[in-house]
DNA sequence: TATCAACACGAAACCGTTTTCGTAAATTTT
DNA sequence: AAAATTTACGAAAACGGTTTCGTGTTGATA
């Protein structure tokens, strides 16, 4: 076992100061030619690398990003990780990485955690909890300390902050008015009550693209399920009390719920019943008829979030620039589901 | 905004010194009681925390957990991570994410960036280029230098360390024997030559139950695919070559392309071919039928692999323990894909 | 009353860097 | 030859904690 070399034992080995082997390293111009090859070749040879512990203690910055999420076994998320991983990592920093648990005290504690001086910055997505409660004291906490934040999907108007969102509205009155060009009149929609404001948004769209087309809004087309569990029971009853032409489903998996349901029920997807899905996960590419569904570009969605956390903390601009909100445009990705 | 607080800024503002503000705060009894309450009724009105990096540097340990896998957009490692993290934050220990994304390179570069201080520990699984070259110096010299590594799932045996894997093989060959009580004889493998000997292992598994079973071994019937493209051509080809009765697939996208070829062709799952997959994702349970699989169990996987390092991290032994193997019993979950 | 322990606190070292400043010695300038 | 400048390096402070080791002041003991 060999243990890492710091400047110290160099200076020592050398006879030399623990500055001059500092400087020597660094290729100062203080330092003789002769010196600093003799050092050189020393920390090259021993395979010396500067630690990062006390670089983070002196330069005040540790080019760790902390990276909270409310869940990682989750598509959408996952890749919206990636994109933050990627561009991150070629920025040269690293990416811790909380589940919230979409607990609103783990998130909480976690990032009290974390603000002691682990990380530079934040990017995160909102926990189910603390969107609530609307709560966000700890949020608001760590800006006034300086932390910057950067809230992406799941986000709240009373944080002021950079941010990076989905034209969850557009894309959603987009999608149903796919639906109504197929000649549906009669379109359902599948919510959650988890994610407040993207449901909500999702909804306004769905909204808005009946009112535009003269359809009436029918709420009993509105079914509310529990996030993630079977739900086949409720979707069943659902399509049995409702003569539905379209789905529209705020995830796949929801989206495939339906589809399993409804072959169940002996009709055919998309000649009787079009369905739309959010999330471009493998639920949507593998399943049969394969599913139409709104991509969500987590990656770019990531790497925006990570560029514009990355671009805030290396700021020296005395005065801040105000905060942005990027919008990530969703594309509609039309398959099986809906057209044939 | 209201910078963070330090011990030596509550010292001099409560005109003691900065040890006896340490000691206060840690309510050492070396300190009047007096003192101690007006200290800390001054940290707790400023909220003060003690700076992490600060600690790190004096404790010579950061309480980081370093994690490198292949790919985060995948079900499997997704889970173990979510384990890793799980276990890790219980403990009081953060967790930071590097993705090799199959890469040597990356692998390499990123330890050694985490390995000068960021971390105490590393959890990986080796990527696949890393299996490829057989070069594993880069862990060697971690290990070298006194930084505890535990492996999960693509292990290499030259590296001498804790390990955590699945069996493989044997969960393998239980499901090829289930395959066989159904009455199949002409049992499929579609594999891929990506994570060799994860792979492999379970080709042996394949293969031993044949045997068992007095089935001639016929390589025709084994069908290595490129990973995670869409391979529809050449399963369509496959099934239409070989008269097949029952297929084990090394992964869940494999399989479900395969019950969408199948029933393309107008067979019937599980009347006419069987299936099963590995990995118990999202996928297999939403199929129809829905998919037999082996789940992995990765978020045990994840949480035994944190609880091994982080035991061997804080271990205070003089004489370190042996390294250990532990073996994660997979289950085989059975479904719509082989019964009915 | 001299001795001694207990009490309550401060000084300083240390973790591993970077960086400013000071200073002998060598070299150049006048 | 004296003065000024350059060269090459070291001492020390700083980042924010913890911890060991004094030390002056009490109060108790002999």
């Amino acid at each position: 076992m060999k243990p890492k070399i710091t400047l110290k034992d160099i200076a020592k080995e050398l006879d030399v100061s623990i500055s001059t082997v500092s400087k020597a390293l660094k290729n100062s111009k203080e330092i003789s030619k002769d010196t600093k090859d003799r050092i050189k070749a020393f920390a090259k040879f021993y395979n010396y690398r500067p630690n990062n512990i006390a670089l983070s203690l002196k330069n005040k910055r540790t080019k760790n990003i902390g990276v909270v999420i409310p869940d990682i076994v989750h598509h959408f998320f996952t890749t919206v990780f990636r994109g933050i991983e990627m561009y991150a990592n070629q920025m040269g920093y690293n990416v811790i990485v909380c589940i919230s648990d979409e607990s609103y005290d783990k998130e909480v504690i976690n990032m009290e955690m974390l603000a002691n001086g682990s990380i530079d910055g934040f990017i995160l997505s909102l926990s189910a909890e603390t969107q609530r409660k609307n709560d966000f004291t700890h949020l608001k906490e760590l800006l006034d300390q300086g932390i910057p934040i950067v809230l992406f999907d799941r986000v709240a108007p009373e944080v002021a902050c950079d941010k990076v969102i989905l034209n969850d509205m557009e894309i959603a009155r987009e999608s149903v008015e796919h639906l109504i060009e197929k000649g549906s009149k009669k379109i359902a929609l599948i919510t959650t009550d988890n994610y407040f404001n993207v449901s909500e948004r999702r909804k306004d769209g769905y909204i808005q693209a009946l009112k535009d087309n003269d359809i009436p809004f029918d709420k009993n087309l509105i079914l509310t399920l529990p996030h993630d569990l079977d739900n086949t029971k409720l979707i069943t009853e659902f399509f049995q009390k409702n003569e539905i032409e379209a789905v529209l489903c705020v995830n796949e998996i929801f989206a495939v719920q339906c589809m399993s349901v409804i072959q169940q029920i002996g009709l055919k997807i998309p000649e009787d019943i079009s369905i739309i899905g959010f999330t471009d996960g493998i639920l949507s590419r593998f399943s049969s008829p394969k599913l139409s569904t709104v991509a969500q570009h987590g990656e770019k969605m990531g790497g925006l979030a990570a560029e514009m956390l990355i671009k805030r903390m290396e700021s020296t601009e005395v005065v801040e620039e105000p905060f942005r909100t990027e919008v990530i445009e969703a594309t509609l990705i039309k398959r099986g589901s809906t057209i044939n």
